[in-house]
DNA sequence: TGATTGATTTAGGCTAGCCTAAATATAAGA
DNA sequence: TCTTATATTTAGGCTAGCCTAAATCAATCA
């Protein structure tokens, strides 16, 4: 496999292509913490072995072969997370350094192995889908919380893991998955929101809001699991 | 924490200095599989940050600190070991290299976390001794297999876990932890022996056998606890 | 004791990734 | 269109670890 670094290049690749579309220098500097000098060497290395496209003062697009790469650590990736929330009873908020770091170590035995002692899992703890080991990704429709209107009600279905600060907090006012969240207010000059979660009500920043995903909320009788899914599939061959 | 080929440097030089005594720059340049010249550099790396002693053209000998970091890895491995086995079902032959990694991305929490949830553990899959988070590794006296005379019996406490070759081939003769082995014939002049275990007769090498360590046979009624152990602890401070 | 030989160390080089400073290309504004 | 600001790339250097070849030390044997 490669080297640590070149994987984490590769994962900050695909995640800001699906995130932002256009994947250039700075933003990479930028992520992975690194000048703008290192990046582009590192660009060249990456397009030379054929894992990106780059052209040059325009930015850099993860070829068929780098992006199934790319999406097998992020497979590995969000294996290790729930490992590390049901096996060994971390909270959402502690699991992405310790992530980001057995990612790399992974073999495919390894990688089979966990999978199965976890019961082949779909979902990481903070609701991202886990992709197939062919690379597959299915991801459901999601609305931002921020997007939802006074009166509405809805299930959190994942809360981004960008930021540990966001997830901590979540989790103090009781946001986590599959909690049912209605919206009491809504100011529309700042977009920030009073909500109620399991009997108690907080207010909350727009800001945060868009970090929290839901869906509408489930039938409570019938149909569970098929709750207006506009799946959409991320194959590996069609840009996201 | 140190990078991984540091800790692999201080691994090796704590393994070879408890069973050889002398550590030289070509054991740790075979072990390593890298050349003696690298070897030496590193020596004077590690020698400068206080890891080692280092006496030029003689050897080089474990500080305190550079055996508590030893010690410390060497835990971290044994953990993951028991991890690999009792959790993700591996062999006892599968799981040494994949340990090799991990060991080296193991945050304090995580090691805590892990021996936690595998119930603290005391042994590895091999029988070897996992050292405690303070650096205590207690050493039960253990005889091996090729010590033995005809007509003794005696159970399986350790087997080598210097070759997966050894290792697969000893489970698939039954001979795994815990199992008692009667000694049927020994040939003097090889160290040969005609063994039983599980109501199988098989014949083992002499060399087979240096590689399985053994305990007198379990008193059967009582006491299936403090059967016959000199109790040698190696504590950090003295050499080993 | 002195020569020989094997182990060890030193010298000189290489690669992966990182950095800062300098050069250059693009895009936006006058 | 021309200028200027900003993003990107190139140039030149550094460190950790690795290597081979050359130099040097120490242990043994004549
Ligand atoms: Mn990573
Ligand atoms: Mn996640
Ligand atoms: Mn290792
Ligand atoms: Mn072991």
């Amino acid at each position: 496999m490669a080297s640590e670094n070149v994987e984490d290049y590769l994962k900050s690749i695909y995640t800001l292509q699906s995130k932002e579309g256009r994947v250039t220098t700075s933003s990479l500097s930028e992520r992975l913490r690194v000048s703008a000098a290192s990046v582009s060497e590192m660009i060249k290395k990456l397009a030379d072995e054929g894992s990106v496209h780059h052209t040059p003062y325009k930015g850099v697009a993860l070829t068929e072969e780098g992006k199934t790469r790319a999406i097998r650590i992020v497979r590995r990736h969000r294996l290790w997370e729930v490992f590390l929330v049901e096996v060994l009873k971390y909270e959402w908020d502690e699991i992405h350094e310790e992530a980001e770091r057995l990612e790399h170590i992974t073999s495919d035995k390894l990688e089979e192995r966990l999978d199965a002692a976890l019961g082949y899992p779909t979902k990481d703890p903070h609701g991202d889908v886990i992709p197939t080991r062919e690379g597959k990704v299915v991801q459901f429709g999601q609305a931002s919380l921020a997007s939802l209107k006074v009166g509405e009600q809805c299930v959190v279905s994942r809360v981004s893991d960008s930021s540990p600060d966001v997830l901590k907090y979540a989790s103090k006012l009781g946001i986590t998955l599959r909690k049912k969240i209605h919206i009491r207010e809504k100011l529309e000059f700042d977009g920030s929101l009073r909500v109620q979660v399991e009997g108690r009500e907080h207010f909350i920043s727009g800001k945060l809001a868009q970090h929290i995903f839901v869906e509408p909320v489930a039938d409570e009788k019938r149909r569970r699991s098929k709750s207006f899914k506009r799946v959409r599939t991320i194959s590996r061959g069609k840009s996201s």
